[in-house]
RNA sequence: GGAGGGGUGGCCGAGUGGUCGAAGGCGCGCGCUUGGAGAGCGCGUGUACGCUUGCGUACCGUGGGUUCGAAUCCCACCCCCUCCGCCA
């Protein structure tokens, strides 16, 4: 949500935002219906004024035990423009928060102009692309011949888009979970985290799911949502609250399953795991002093991309355009992994600084150190630490060997019993 | 599913029609005290919006209603908790 006094007084900066981000500008249409709103605003409260004072001029005639019919006709006068005063403001109000909840967050200065992942900028390539003396096959060749993948079963009980683990992948999805989580909790700080994965309309509203995304996100019958990613419910545990300054910056971790409609990606990516309707992922939310969340974002990527280097996988970070972000990112740096089956890089995670946009609409703030008044709006940062599922897909993919069987990274292997490979039959 | 209780400021907790933005406590801030810290004492301390530099308005879960006037009365809704039943 969108700060209607800072549009006030940047309009020009505002739509050119909007501008980067392929939108058409919206402060002149904002700022007629907040004129508007303020005018009937004003009225109401110098109506209200005076009801008050000869409310209390009622009180005191009565106490006086004096008549007091002349005063009462004279409120009677102010309640209909009191009535209808209230009425218009609340109408108006409702449609400057209809304009503003639809329109994304606008981007951080240093994001690379353009509308698509064209546009989006390579920061960095970190490892060795591995070399295959033989034909490499993807992710979902190698599973299958394991006989640890299994799409049609999948099918039989869910239908497309998702996938049955079974024995050795069925365990390093399990390993790779804790491998992750050991790594952000004891080396980086987060906070172990086990959140719901059902939530209210309130909190997918918070992170920006709603009201534009619904069509996204798969809900149930009875009004719950299930989480696209525990950025939700993570962000969300400070919606409505004043913290402390020092209770700055929280970092928290969570690992659960993410559900996706993909309503809109018919036909995309399709074969094996990398688009599923439900997949695991290990997520990093913070919750940031507003001064230093542009650190905090450097910060998280680095714990992102530090999990890919323990696992000896290829990558590189690019800085998301303005017009590729998600709706309430300001910056974002998607990782993306070497998958040889695919012969590209493929997004694993994705870090997003959402600056006071979600604390807005989560009115999420903290109280200034050393001031008795005012607040100040958190900055909210998530970002994936990382998608078990990918993750699994670029072990599989850069570990294979000609026999079928997949080396498993030396840093997984206490996580898989001591065992070196994952072979047919194991 | 059945029965009951409850939502008040950063937190706890008073308050059943005007003098209530709301007692008291905790926390926080400043000061005194101290070698320093703590304790103690004193003063201060809600949020947001509008007009203006001092006022005004709103907010006691949300939305309506009654009333000259609502935290307080009425209606609807949302949420939380307890007990019983059922269940992982």
């Amino acid at each position: 949500m969108h700060d209607i006094k800072w549009i006030r007084e940047n309009a020009e900066a505002f739509d050119a935002g909007l501008a980067r981000r392929g939108l058409d500008a919206a402060a002149a249409s904002v700022l007629d219906v907040d004129a508007r709103y303020r005018a009937a605003q004003t009225q109401v409260q110098v109506a209200k004024n005076r009801r008050n004072q000869v409310s209390k001029e009622i009180g005191a005639a009565k106490g006086r035990g004096e008549g007091a019919d002349g005063l009462v006709a004279k409120v009677g006068e102010l309640k209909d423009l009191i009535r209808n005063g209230e009425q218009e403001e609340r109408r108006l109000s409702a449609e400057i928060e209809e304009l503003l909840s639809p329109l994304p967050n606008l981007p951080a200065d240093d994001v690379p102009d353009g509308l698509d992942e064209t546009a989006n900028l390579e920061v960095r390539r970190v490892g060795q692309l591995p070399r295959f003396d033989f034909n490499v096959r993807d992710h979902v060749d190698i599973g299958e011949a394991l006989d640890m993948m299994d799409f049609e079963s999948a099918a039989r009980i869910s239908g497309a888009r998702f996938v049955v683990l079974k024995d050795g992948l069925a365990r390093l999805e399990r390993g790779l979970t804790n491998f992750m989580l050991d790594i952000q909790t004891e080396e980086f700080g987060y906070q172990e985290t086990k959140p719901p994965s059902l939530v209210r309309d309130a909190a997918a509203y918070g992170t920006g799911q709603l009201p534009k995304f619904a069509e996204d996100l798969f809900h149930t019958d009875d009004g719950y949502w299930l989480i696209p990613t525990a950025e939700v419910p993570l962000t969300n545990l400070v919606r409505g609250r004043i913290l402390a300054e020092d209770d700055l910056p929280i970092r928290r971790t969570a690992y659960t399953s993410c559900y996706r409609s993909e309503a809109g990606a018919a036909g995309k990516d399709t074969r094996g795991m990398i688009r599923q309707h439900e997949f695991t992922k290990v997520e990093m939310v913070t919750i940031a002093h507003p001064d230093y969340s542009d650190d905090e974002l450097e910060f998280m990527t680095k714990c992102a991309e530090i999990i890919l280097q323990r696992l000896g996988l290829a990558y590189r970070v690019v800085v998301l355009s303005c017009g590729d972000m998600g709706f309430s990112a300001r910056k974002t740096y998607d990782i993306e992994v070497w998958l040889p089956g695919q012969d590209t890089y493929r997004e694993i995670s994705s870090c997003s600084n959402c600056g006071d946009f979600q604390a807005r609409r989560m009115q999420a703030r903290f109280r200034p150190k050393g001031e008795s008044k005012g607040t100040r709006f958190v900055h909210t940062l998530n970002g994936s630490g990382l998608a078990v599922g990918r993750t699994l897909i670029a072990v599989l993919e850069n570990y294979q060997r000609s026999d079928g069987s997949v080396v498993i990274p030396e840093a997984l292997r206490p996580y898989m019993g001591g065992r070196e490979v994952i072979r047919a039959a194991d």
